[in-house]
DNA sequence: CCGCCTCCTCTACATCTGTAGAGGAATCTA
DNA sequence: TAGATTCCTCTACAGATGTAGAGGAGGCGG
């Protein structure tokens, strides 16, 4: 389809060169698409916008698959996996920094692993389940944010590496641990 | 100092409306300047967002002043302020983002509150330091941006009171465990 | 008092950007 | 096959943007 080819340079793009370089000219051209293209498909700049994130909620669908024997496990290889999917993961970050002053954005964007980690914080038998999975949510959030953007993204393991793996695990099982 | 002034629109501009709406002519209008004043003292784009990142390391340099005798407490009102500092934290975000293509901005960012976090880690008898201080480093800006920006920003508690200080509190006590 | 230098404002201009619509090619319907 | 419909490409244009430089106001040294 070619709404897909358009809204994947899309996000190849906000990866590449922030939401700014985010025109649609620059759509085209990454797309390899002639001119007008994009602005054919999404009139606006906004609807390009919600074209884009409507694509990366699509293609994050899969849900993080819970092995139930090696839950830490399982957590840290998704996480490793959403390092490994670099512009993906940049886009997604950059398009939430969007939704902060367009909040039509955030409804598409609600993710929500949030009911899974609450759930998970009540089988692991934590005192406040509601609490305890906000708190997990916002640590596998930031285990990504900081290994992809922030200090980690220099100084850490190389993604995709079992090492990476493990060391992400290390830190998962504090997190979840009651 | 003027430009300290027109670095602080910049700032506001960039959490209001993200680096698309870091244009001359809006921090202009939005630091009540004549149009041009910002031209003049940042010709080049690349130099008023260099400006703008070096104001943001100026104005957080404060480092976390940590009473030992309440280490979390100390943290986590330190994570209340910048969620209460929306904008300037909002436009670090924007800037990290932004330091992913442009790496001479990584530099200005570094911030590392990292050894820091690390010296803490080794004080509470973590194993592995070193380690063990990233995964704190991650867990507190995980803390923050899941509140600020990601899905903590609608349900959790308002920043600035004492319920949200008491819940972050909750966090780091968890995450500094050993 | 005069020339000089710094700081600031204004104007200019090539380029990019958002958005719109005309019209052609391809596909479908009958 | 003829007409209608959908899909796509091209061109247009008003406004915004990055960047440059001319020139004035005001202070400073002599």
């Amino acid at each position: 389809m070619r709404k897909d080819l358009i809204t994947d340079a899309a996000i190849a793009l906000v990866a590449e060169l922030g939401m700014r370089g985010l025109t649609h000219r620059a759509v085209d051209r990454k797309a390899g698409l002639p001119e007008g293209s994009t602005s054919a498909y999404f009139r606006t700049r906004k609807a390009l916008i919600e074209g884009l994130v409507e694509r990366l909620a699509v293609q994050e669908q899969q849900e993080i698959d819970l092995d139930t024997d090696d839950v830490a496990g399982s957590i840290a290889r998704t996480i490793d996996s959403w390092l490994v999917e670099r512009n993906r993961t940049l886009a997604r970050y950059a398009a939430m920094l969007e939704a902060t002053h367009h909040p039509e954005l955030r409804t598409i964007l609600a993710h929500s692993p949030r009911e899974q980690a609450t759930a998970l914080a009540r089988a692991l038998g934590h005192e406040n389940p509601e609490r305890a999975g906000a708190h997990i949510t916002a640590f596998i959030e930031g285990l990504l944010f900081y290994r992809l953007v922030g200090g980690g993204s220099t100084t850490g393991p190389t993604p995709g590496t079992e090492e990476s793996v493990q060391d992400l695990r290390k830190a998962v099982e504090k997190a979840l641990r009651p």
